[in-house]
RNA sequence: GGGCGGUUAACUCAGUGGUAGAGUGCCAUCCUUACAAGAUGGAAGUCAGAGGUUCGAAUCCUCUACCGCCCACCA
């Protein structure tokens, strides 16, 4: 009894079966791992998204890639271990938050550090776990039992931990610098976290007046004339002609703080490109980094610093600079120079220029105190894991640059002056410290009245300077301790050297004094995803988990943060562990739009991945992206690929339903090899068995969009396209083969499509509710089922069926016209082929007849079809249009004319024989004699054609 | 300034030495009892350009053009 029609929908809903599935998985904790299983183990760890926002398509798509290959290594006999979690994001997430105060008017200050951190926890609380929640929608196998979130333990306490250990082993250390400030968030940030953009500006030459003769001229080129205020020299290349002559004497500052004109030098320095600008070159160790080091040889350590943390103009610089802008000052510099006609000229000037990641804020080159990370010492493992292959790259082109970075990588600036974050483990002596601060003040707080008054400090609008007991001495007891209560971030200078301490200390080690105080600032948001994939295991405690499943076994991610992150992780991993994190990483690219666009909120061209859930179901999105996911290279996405993708989840789902309504109580074995007596049947299994090999090789090596592909034509054109079809005319039907390949496809398709293809397994075979597809297990081999001869019987078939189909088309036939075909072949194997498979043949061409000819009989009023071994005649009687036929037969005549000029250029190619492999000419060979042959049948159909 | 990647059908892209592929779109035909989210057939590409290596090049090498990305102390 065949099922009826009507209790099984037509088109596959996704919406009915995705919930319910991760429902139950979840339900039977199928996710979770076992450190006790005997299992090889296959683990990773999540790139955690950050707190802020919700799943965006770049999620999607990196969340998909790894879901694959867990469900893929499971199902290959491991023990897939996959650990969700979120990273607290440093700045970005404190960027998001203040935003928000800033709506209630208010500011984190405001606040107070305390307040302001409760405040970042609820939001955590609240929506932290947004886009973990939303990945269950995608399908994702994360083990829930093992969510981390790196401000949280263990990850923190590894960041304890790691930061420990860099300070015992004396890598650490803290200095007055120069680094990339970010006037807007108020933090240092590390080198790559610093973007360039090209802007457009001006470039400036500006007359240095001599002190001899301050009518005589050196011309500097700066971008940045609001500088000048704190330049310290002037610098040209000691090989410069134009400017020997300069070289040692003294130029009059054409810019100066309160107005006081000051000399500098002139000094000769080879870091001066004499190409560039006038070819001289203002230095200001202050606010430029080039200029820093050039001072540094040249022994400038006086420096000026003109620039403020707030990118104010510090109030030493007068009237009328002080407080202005940085870029409101660079007009007053362009106007007081003009004022003093030593703007020599102007001209358009296009530059890149560095912003801040998080905000787009122009960076502002500043010396500031900043804990760094010494990286020399780790480099090298780093580097050799690379090199000796137990690092991998797929593609393997991105080593190269991640090589190349290590090779230039310089120490690591650590610290920033936000508050969320891992707060640095450093404790200070309020008394044995002589130590210079830093406070910024509340405004609103009394101590902001007493501040002018503080010894040996200078004053910024952002704050004061001064020694610590220095302040306390001025302060008074009382007042100093508002001060510390209100004051934003302090930095301290350590002749003795601070405490590193896991947690407060109660007294100073060397004097007991119990005044302590945690440096205030907290570590780059990298320190703790360079630990990540150890952290998540509970390191530096030592446990069965981490024992079983690190190092991780691949890493997914994208290229852009190929260095902020993947590097990283190598060498913490290497350093601390003697082994590289992850054995592999897959490095997809990103996600654009329909127009190559890449995605982002303010060109409002994003697409959310549960809007396409929601229209073409999980699997959809996770295969259309599959599919397009080449290593490294970046997708498009567009209407079109989610419709594709749906429309072969629709296939599969209807050639399930179909092989479903044949059912009928008894369920056949599985076929076997030597009972397998249908040429349709070894045809596919065949087939089958070089797709099973092909897709197991490509998952195995990454290449999760050729594994998708070759599904696709497989489940599409070999199976529906050609089996089914066979398979609709044989009774009983063949269903221990339509079974076991189906069986095959869910299983090997299971990790691209889990939700569709768990719903059909659990509708076609007779297994438990508990009987989950990610529990069972790759299918074995099929090799013995490899069979050519079928392969190369079953393509004679599908040329005739097909030529029979083209020519109802060239003839302009009905596809319903009653048609007979009768069959010469040169071979008997061929004749005996075609008869035994005449009832296929006939319902595919839609043949009313299949006759066998044992000679040249042809039948009046036929077109003829040339096919390999044979030649096929289709009487046509009164439909038979003798112009077209010629036609069709001179156009099939040209083409193979052309196509031996082709292949006899070929053969008489001496070379040719001599040096191509003789595979190679014998193809050529043979495929010339069967068009001879068949070039020789057209002559004769042509001459009789009348 | 250095480096990397791309340029293949109208569109989006596969394809690393044997003479060009897929999906979508287009044209034509078809409600053939799994699927119109389908079936069948078709048109459509000097594989960016030039040179080289090779018996043979989309594929390897060199150069050029355009597009994109990364790195760099472009004052």
């Amino acid at each position: 009894m065949p099922f009826p029609v009507t209790e099984i929908p037509k088109t596959y809903d996704p919406k009915q079966v995705e919930p319910r599935w991760y429902a139950a998985w979840e339900r039977s904790r199928l996710f979770e791992a076992s450190e006790a299983s005997s299992r090889p183990p296959f683990s990773m760890a999540i790139p955690p998204p950050n707190i802020t926002g919700s799943l965006h398509m770049g999620h999607a798509l990196n969340n998909t890639l790894q879901d694959v290959l867990l469900r893929f290594y499971r199902l290959q006999g491991y023990e897939g271990c996959w650990v969700p979690g979120t990273d607290h994001g440093g700045i970005a997430t404190q960027n998001v938050v203040e935003k928000q105060l800033l709506n209630e008017g208010r500011s984190r200050t405001d606040l107070g550090r305390e307040a302001f951190l409760r405040r970042l926890w609820s939001w955590k609380e609240e929506c932290g776990d947004t886009i973990l929640h939303q990945l269950k929608r995608l399908g994702c196998a994360l083990d829930w039992s093992r969510k981390r979130f790196t401000l949280e333990d263990p990850c923190a306490q590894a960041v304890l931990e790691a930061f420990r250990l860099f300070w015992e082993q004396g890598l650490l250390y803290r200095e007055r610098r120069m680094v990339n400030w970010c006037v807007r968030c108020g933090t240092a940030l590390s080198d790559i976290e610093v973007e360039h953009e090209d802007r457009q500006d001006k470039l400036y030459y500006v007359r240095y007046p001599s002190r001899e003769n301050p009518g005589d001229f050196l011309v500097v080129a700066t971008t940045r004339p609001e500088t000048i205020l704190a330049d310290m020299a002037v610098a040209v290349h000691p090989e410069d002609a134009r400017y020997q002559g300069w070289i040692g004497r003294r130029l009059l500052r054409p810019l100066n703080p309160g107005g006081k004109v000051s000399e500098i030098a002139v000094v000769a320095d080879e870091g001066v490109d004499r190409e560039f600008g006038t070819g001289a070159l203002k230095v200001t160790p202050g606010h430029d980094p080039l200029d820093y080091e050039i001072a540094q040889r040249h022994n400038l350590y006086d420096f000026l610093e003109v620039i403020g943390l707030d990118g104010r103009m510090r109030e030493h610089t007068g009237p009328p600079f002080a407080g202005s802008d940085r870029f409101e000052a660079r007009r007053l510099a362009e106007a007081a120079l003009r004022e003093k006609d030593l703007l020599e000229k102007e001209e358009p000037y296009r530059h890149s220029v560095g912003v801040c990641y998080r905000c787009g804020e122009v960076i502002e080159p500043l010396l500031s105190y900043q804990w760094f990370l010494r990286m020399g010492a780790l480099i090298a493992p780093a580097i050799e894991a690379a090199r000796e292959g137990r690092l991998r790259f797929y593609p393997e082109s991105w080593r190269q640059p991640y090589l190349q970075w290590l090779e230039n990588l310089k120490d690591w600036c650590l610290s920033r002056q936000i508050w969320w974050g891992h707060r640095i483990p450093v404790y200070y002596c309020g008394n044995c410290h002589q130590d210079e601060l830093f406070f910024r003040p509340d405004p609103k707080s009394a101590w902001s009245r007493h501040s002018p008054t503080v010894v040996g400090s200078h004053r910024t609008p952002a704050g004061v300077y001064g020694s610590y007991r220095g302040m306390r001495e001025a302060l008074g007891a009382k007042a100093y301790q508002t001060a510390l209560q209100g004051a934003d971030r302090m930095w301290v200078r350590t002749p003795r050297g601070p405490m590193c301490k896991l947690e407060a200390p109660a007294r100073c080690e060397t004097c007991s004094g119990t005044e302590i105080f945690q440096d205030p600032d907290v570590l780059d948001t990298w320190f703790s995803s360079a630990l990540w994939p150890f952290s998540i295991w509970g390191w530096p405690k030592s446990s069965r988990a981490f024992q079983k499943f690190y190092p991780t076994h691949t890493l997914v991610t994208g290229y852009e943060i190929l260095y902020l992150w993947v590097a990283r992780m190598v060498l913490f991993g290497c350093y601390f562990l003697k082994r590289e994190p992850f054995a592999r990483v897959l490095i997809h690219g990103i996600v654009r739009d329909a127009k190559g666009k890449k995605m982002s909120k303010s060109l409002g061209n994003v697409v959310d991945p549960l809007e396409v859930i929601d229209r073409f179901g999980a699997d959809a999105l996770r295969f259309s992206l599959i599919q397009q996911a080449v290593p490294g290279r970046d997708i498009q996405c567009t209407e079109d690929s989610w419709v594709g993708a749906r429309n072969f989840a629709n296939k599969l789902y209807n050639v399930s339903r179909f092989v479903q309504m044949q059912l009928s109580g008894a369920r056949p074995v599985g076929p076997d090899r030597a009972s397998l007596a249908h040429l349709a049947d070894r045809w596919i299994l065949s087939r089958l068995c070089a797709t099973q090999l092909q897709v197991g090789r490509s998952y195995g090596e990454c290449r999760l969009d050729e594994a998708a592909r070759c599904l696709y034509s497989f489940v599409w054109d070999d199976f529906c396209d050609w089996y089914v079809e066979f398979a609709k005319l044989r009774t009983p039907a063949p269903l221990s083969v339509l079974l076991e390949v189906l069986s095959r496809i869910f299983r090997l398709l299971h990790p691209m499509m889990p939700f569709l293809t768990e719903d059909l397994w659990h509708r076609l075979f007779p297994v438990s509710e508990r009987d989950f597809l990610l529990n069972s297990a790759w299918p074995r081999s099929l090799e013995d089922f490899s069979d050519p001869e079928a392969e190369r019987r079953m393509q004679h078939l599908q040329e005739v069926i097909g030529a029979i189909r083209t020519l109802r088309h060239q003839m302009r036939l009905s596809p319903v016209a009653p048609l007979e075909a009768h069959c010469l072949f040169r071979e008997d194997s061929l004749a005996e082929l075609f008869a035994e498979h005449a009832g296929a043949v006939k319902r595919l061409a839609r043949l009313q007849a299949l006759y066998l000819l044992r000679e040249e009989k042809k039948p009046p009023h036929c077109a003829t079809l040339l096919v390999s071994g044979g030649e096929i005649f289709v009487p046509l009687g009164g439909q038979m249009d003798v112009g077209r036929e010629r036609a069709r037969l001179e156009e099939s005549l040209q083409a193979m004319d052309q196509e031996v000029v082709r292949l006899d250029a070929r053969l008489s190619n001496r070379s040719f024989l001599d040096k191509a492999p003789a595979r190679e000419v014998e193809k050529v060979r043979s495929r010339k004699r069967e068009l001879e042959t068949q070039r020789q049948g057209i002559l004769r159909r042509l001459a009789s054609v009348q």
